[in-house]
RNA sequence: GGAGACGUGGCUGAGUGGUUGAAAGCGCCGCACUCGAAAUGCGGUAUACCAGAAAUGGUAUCAGGGGUUCAAAUCCUCUCGUCUCCGCCA
């Protein structure tokens, strides 16, 4: 949520930042501020008559204040109706409101995301390459059919020496961010319907996320749980920034969104990721974006994979988002670039939403922390990468230097069994 | 799933429906005393919103919502949370 104030006070600024993101007759700002307008007349006209109401109850009154006040009450009353009905509407008019997009982000979609950076080179091959789904099923590391079986399609299952090479990412991924001083979380994976707003997943999301009959959701992502971790809560400035990296299964609907070249794993139900998120003072929060991007683009590095950053434009990153930056990573048999981190800086803007504060030693007042948010990584196309990328002519693969330690007996090359 | 207890400020903990935003203690901050420290004494010590340039004033907040009442931390009700006991438990 934005803040009503510096709508107010900058509302030029504010129109030209957002409209990068969305179309003009989707922005009412004018709408808004009328709103507050009225909210604020509402609540001058209640105080002033809750005041008199105070006065006289200071002590036992007379019969005929008695009266008088009760006609009093009525009236506030019929105010506090209205004001609440105003403050319903004003709330939703501002959480429809996306954040405000960091002056170097460009306005537009998707077409307008630019290659910032580029590792490596896209592997070329003196045979016919496999895809991901024929390399993981001949070398026996995934079972699609039973796992379709099971629990239906858009499911696969990790089997043996796939299991292990799944599990040596997440172990990669987990010593990196503890070596660099991130605490590990794993948080649980269901939510209340709360949470998933004040992560900004509702209203939005609403058909994307799996319910259950007690009306949680099951996380599609980590992000949902860590900004809520220290909702309502006043952190101690002396503790900021908070870095933290959390493993969960995300879970996700992705109904109707399957497509012939997105089989295997590059879109399923259910995913591995480690999400990495910092609570930052506000003026710490750019490098602490920097630092979040380097760290998923070394962990890339670290597999030497051939991926690229991208900036996304301001209409092809989330809402809440003031600058995403996303890393991709090649998948030879789709040709293209697939999202394997998105890290992003929301600056107050979900911290508002969250009411997560720190007391501000200069001003004595409590202000927003800035909330970040990058994964780092998701798997799972991290996995169909390294096997189309890494497959050798005899339909083996080789494993990345790096993951190898967490592998049995350090093993080097998977072959057909 | 059943039965019960509880939820007051940073913490502990009072609080007969009417100057209670809230006693007291602890903690914290400032000052005094001291060469310094401890001890002691004095003073201060919540948040949000509204109005105001500011000083300041007003309103709300005793888990949260709704209700009763001229007036609610206090009465009623629902929700949430914590704890205890019983049952169930792949």
């Amino acid at each position: 949520m934005l803040d009503i104030k510096f709508i107010r006070e900058n509302l030029t600024e504010v129109k030209t930042g957002l409209l990068k993101r969305m179309p003009a007759d989707k922005l009412n700002l004018e709408g808004v501020i009328a709103l507050d307008d009225k909210r604020r007349e509402l609540i001058a006209a209640s105080e002033e008559l809750k005041a008199e109401r105070n006065r006289n109850s200071k002590s036992k009154p007379t019969p005929e204040t008695i009266a008088e006040m009760k006609t009093l009450g009525e009236k506030i009353k019929k105010l506090e109706e209205e004001l609440n009905a105003t403050e319903t509407e004003f709330l939703e008019a501002m959480s429809e409101l996306p954040n405000i997009p960091a002056a170097d982000v460009l306005p537009g979609g998707k077409e307008n995301n630019e290659v910032i950076h580029t590792y490596g080179q896209k592997p070329k091959f003196d045979f016919e390459p496999k895809d991901h789904v024929e390399l993981a099923t001949s070398l026996g590391l995934i079972d699609y059919e039973r796992a379709a079986k099971m629990s239906g399609s858009g499911f696969w299952c990790y089997t043996g020496v796939g299991a292990q090479l799944e599990w040596a990412l997440l172990n990669y991924f987990i010593d990196f961010h503890t070596k660099n001083g991130y605490q590990f979380l794993i948080p649980p994976f269901l939510l209340t319907e709360k949470s998933a707003y004040t992560s900004g997943h509702l209203p939005k999301f609403r058909d994307d996320l799996f319910w259950t009959q007690d009306a949680l959701c099951l996380n599609a992502t980590s992000e949902m749980m860590l900004g809520n971790y220290h909702r309502d809560e006043i952190l101690p400035i002396e503790e900021l920034p908070k870095k933290y990296f959390a493993y969960s299964a995300c879970f996700r609907r992705e109904a109707g969104s399957y497509r012939q070249e997105e089989r295997g794993m590059i879109r399923g139900h259910q995913f591995n990721k480690i999400e990495m998120f910092i609570f930052s003072k506000p003026e710490e929060s750019w490098k602490m974006f920097a630092e979040m991007v380097n760290n998923a683009q070394k962990l890339m590095e670290g597999l030497n994979l051939n991926f690229q950053i991208s900036k996304l434009a301001a209409g092809d990153s989330s809402a809440a988002m003031a600058k995403t930056y996303d890393i991709e990573v090649y998948i030879p048999s789709m040709g293209i670039y697939k999202e394997v981190s998105s890290a992003s800086n929301a600056l107050d803007y979900q911290a508002r939403r969250g009411q997560v504060r720190y007391k501000n030693p200069a001003t004595g007042k409590n202000e927003f922390v800035h909330t970040l948010n990058a994964s780092g990584l998701a798997t799972s196309r991290l996995l169909p990468a390294i096997l189309e990328q890494n497959q050798q002519a005899d339909g083996s693969v080789i494993i990345p230097k790096i993951l190898r330690q967490y592998m049995p007996k350090r093993m080097k090359v998977i072959k057909k069994a």
